[in-house]
DNA sequence: CACTTGACCTGTCCGC
DNA sequence: TGCGGACAGGTCAAGT
């Protein structure tokens, strides 16, 4: 589920809440969603929380780092008060009493506070390892730029034109041809760049290419600006849900009119995944007839 | 290599 | 109401 302006949402969350908090205990419920030495986290204090992609990065005292990926239903919520709502709950949150069945993982702190990671699916992990060994994992050392970096066009031009005879669906979805782009905001990256999601790579002029990134950028920066996406299971590092969605243009809008043209938005598959665009704005191989 | 497909899990929704 | 099957936002291993 969450993609960049859901994980950046959740950062900017965390480091409100939890910079400089020291951890206290650490409880794992689900083995498999914690790799590395669970105690070794007790007693160092967050010193920054950072981001690349999808991916969370938590760095503590000591050289280490809680690496954290929340895959499709993964959930970071604080509770200022372990045991119960807590003092500082907000209104708004869509999270009852935690731990609840979907929590893997509490950090406990010094103050009485807790985190919960919560993995309905289990997919989600947190990694817990030196800092100079995060570059290393394997999703990070390939990835590709982001959207919202401050040039990302040079490098995304010369990765994406490495899969020619793929999609250009499939292509924005592998995060080492760009990263932090998932189903959601290709989708609708493709829409507003008016480009079928079929159309191969190889058919796609610079320019066109060049526009995707942009509406990629632009996806990004309104969904950051509404607290990102919330489908099902995304909440923010309150519990809270995010807006985005009902500012969509096509993603889960199928069967509804497109805000451009009129005509019903289709949902078919595409790369093995759900994908929705505009079957009048969006034709195949638009920009090889069009350079 | 580039590319596609299925697997990893649990929950929900839809049709019968 | 119950049951089976399809499907869900992401990556990765294994296949062509």
């Amino acid at each position: 589920m969450p993609e960049l302006p859901e994980v950046e949402t959740v950062r900017r969350g965390l480091e409100r809440l939890i910079l400089g908090s020291v951890v206290a205990s650490v409880e794992v419920l689900t083995d498999k969603s914690f790799r590395g030495d669970p105690a070794q986290l007790a007693g160092r204090a967050v010193n920054r929380i950072g981001r690349r992609g999808k991916v969370l990065i938590i760095e503590l005292d000591g050289q280490l780092s809680l690496v954290a990926h929340l895959k499709m239903t993964g959930q970071m919520v604080y509770r200022s008060d372990e045991s119960g709502w807590g003092a500082g709950h907000p209104t708004g949150s869509l999270i009852g009493q935690l731990p609840d069945a979907s929590t893997r993982v509490i950090l406990r702190f010094t103050d009485g506070a807790a985190l919960f990671f919560n993995d309905q699916r289990k997919f989600g992990w947190l990694a817990l390892m030196p800092n100079d060994q995060v570059a290393a994992i394997p999703l990070l050392a390939q990835m590709g730029p982001e959207p919202l970096d401050g040039d990302p066009w040079p490098e995304f031009h010369r990765r994406i034109r490495r899969h020619q005879r793929t999609s250009i669906k499939a292509a924005l979805l592998n995060q080492a041809v760009v990263g932090g782009i998932g189903n959601i905001y290709a989708d609708e990256a493709l829409w507003a760049a008016r480009t079928h999601p079929a159309s191969l790579v190889g058919d796609l002029s610079d320019r066109k290419l060049r526009a995707i990134l942009r509406a990629a950028a632009s996806s990004i920066e309104l969904s950051l600006s509404l607290g990102g996406s919330t489908d099902r299971n995304y909440v923010d590092a309150e519990g809270r849900p995010g807006a985005y969605l009902d500012f969509a243009e096509v993603f889960r809008r199928d069967g509804r009119p497109c805000r451009r043209c009129g005509q019903s938005i289709v949902k078919t598959r595409v790369a093995g995944r759900g994908t929705h665009f505009c079957p009048h704005c969006q034709r195949l191989k638009p920009a090889s007839a069009k350079s």
